[in-house]
RNA sequence: GGAAAGGUGGGUGAGUGGCUGAAACCAACAGUUUGCUAAACUGUCGUACGGGAAACUGUACCGGGGGUUCGAAUCCCCCCCUUUCCGCCA
């Protein structure tokens, strides 16, 4: 959520950051300001009323104690007068400042200078590409097919038990998942984030500091009896963590890890494009979060970039680095890089990692500040990404490292999997 | 699921309807002392929204929401959460 001050004080730089999203702010943010220029008068008067109405009691007060009880029953009057007037104003106050909040709602995060005007996926730019395109024989297969061959993923059976887009992993196949999420903790720890194992539920207030709510409340599961959600993803509890939380400066950055499912409804996406596991309602992720300084965020950005990057050389994987354009960047996003990876039998390329600078977008909702060494306080910067997600990187690593005698698995892989071959 | 006890500032924790935005202690910050560190001492020290160039100042906030009262952290009602005991259980 962004800070109406902000708003206030930087309404034309604001808005033509906010045109980058390939869509129109302007009638927005202009009531936004207005709703909240009214909402300040009322505050004020209501204040005004208040302080007449303290001062009173005050006087009240020490009449009693003087004994003077007629005189004190005198004034009593016009605090009774001025506590109906308040109950107007509180009740046109409390309207405004739930209107505001909705408003508030609407605006997503304003694009960083970086970014370019686009109205989707078709705009971003490649900003870095790494590895060649595999070369593969006629012979190439689909991971789906691989996984059939080699026994190492049975959808049929996920269909089975729960639904679609819930598969089993079995032998080599399930071995597997477990050797990249501990890969990519190992890395994780080794570049300085601290591992912790969170919650798979997350209350209702978790979900509104980091966004999900109420921007994307259909794509998360919510256990109804207990009005816990699903989590989409392990920024959620992670950042949440930090939720309602003062920092000392010198506790910046904060950095931490952790692997969890991640569970998305995914509703109504259906097609080619989701087969196999290109698209699942459960899958693996190891996450990386950052809080920082507010003037360090972006150096920490690039190095979550660069950690990221490292996972997909060490994995021997042919990828490239877009720069989210205005139009395809997420609501709480300033900043974000995309990772994807070259599938050689799919012939396309797949989205393994999104890593984001959420500036104080988060931070305003979580309420996570930091002291200065000035003693001011004022808002984290928070940042995340995945390092990395498993289905697509599962999916690139067989179709990529297949040929005639199965599946090559890559020497950084090797130990944590126990197996060179599949 | 049943019973009980609690929820107060960055932390611990006092708090009799008005002198309580809130004692005390810890932490933090500034200073004095000191060869350095430590200790000791002195002072400062909550958040949010307003007004003001500033000094300063108004209001709100003691889990959340209502109510009683001229006046509520304090009394009443509802809700939420935590802890402990019992039950169930990996």
């Amino acid at each position: 959520m962004l800070q109406v001050p902000y708003l206030r004080e930087n309404t034309e730089k604001a808005l033509s950051s906010l045109a980058k999203r390939n869509k129109d702010f302007s009638a927005t943010v202009e009531s936004i300001i207005s709703v909240d220029e009214s909402r300040r008068k009322l505050q004020n008067e209501l204040d005004n009323l208040l302080a007449e109405s303290n001062k009173i009691s005050k006087i009240i007060g020490d009449l009693f104690k003087e004994g003077k009880r007629e005189e004190a029953d005198g004034m009593k009057a016009r605090t009774t007068e001025i506590k109906e007037e308040c109950k107007g104003v509180e009740t046109n106050l409390s309207q405004l400042e739930e209107e505001l909040k909705q408003l508030l709602y609407l605006v997503p995060n304003v694009p960083h200078e970086s970014v370019v005007f686009g109205k989707g996926a078709e705009e971003n730019e490649v900003v870095y590409s790494s590895g060649d395109i595999t070369a593969l024989g006629e012979s190439k297969l689909p991971h789906w097919e691989l996984c059939e061959k080699h026994k190492l993923i049975d959808f049929e059976l996920g269909v089975k038990i729960t639904g679609a887009g819930f598969p089993v992993y079995i032998g080599k196949g399930a071995r597997l998942q477990r050797a990249l999420i501990n890969f990519f903790l190992e890395e994780a720890m080794k570049a300085g984030y601290t591992e912790h194992q969170v919650p798979h539920l997350v209350n209702e207030a978790s979900g509104y500091g980091t966004g999900q709510l109420p921007d994307k409340e259909g794509q998360m599961y919510h256990v109804g009896v207990d009005d816990l959600y699903l989590i989409p993803t392990a920024e959620v509890p992670l950042t949440n963590l930090y939720r309602d939380v003062l920092l000392k400066e010198e506790q910046l950055p904060i950095k931490l890890t952790g692997y969890t499912p991640c569970f998305r409804r995914e509703a109504g996406s259906y097609g080619k494009d989701v087969r196999g596991l290109n698209r699942l309602h459960q899958f693996d992720k190891v996450e990386i979060v950052q809080l920082s300084k507010q003037e360090d965020s972006y150096a920490l950005l690039e190095d979550m970039v660069n950690h990221v990057k490292g996972l997909l050389n060490k994995l021997e994987l042919p990828f490239r680095i877009l720069r989210l354009c205005g139009g395809d960047m997420g609501f709480t996003s300033s900043l974000t890089f995309d990772f994807e990876v070259y599938s050689a039998a799919q012939e396309r390329w797949l989205e393994v990692s999104s890593t984001s600078n959420f500036e104080t977008f988060q931070a305003n909702r979580l309420k996570c500040r930091y002291k200065g060494a000035d003693g001011k306080t004022q808002l984290v910067h928070t940042l995340n990404g995945s390092a990395l997600a498993l289905p697509r990187i599962v999916a690139a690593l067989l179709e990529n490292h297949q040929d005639e005698n199965g599946v090559r698995i890559p020497q950084a892989l090797v130990p944590y999997c126990g197996f060179e071959r599949i």
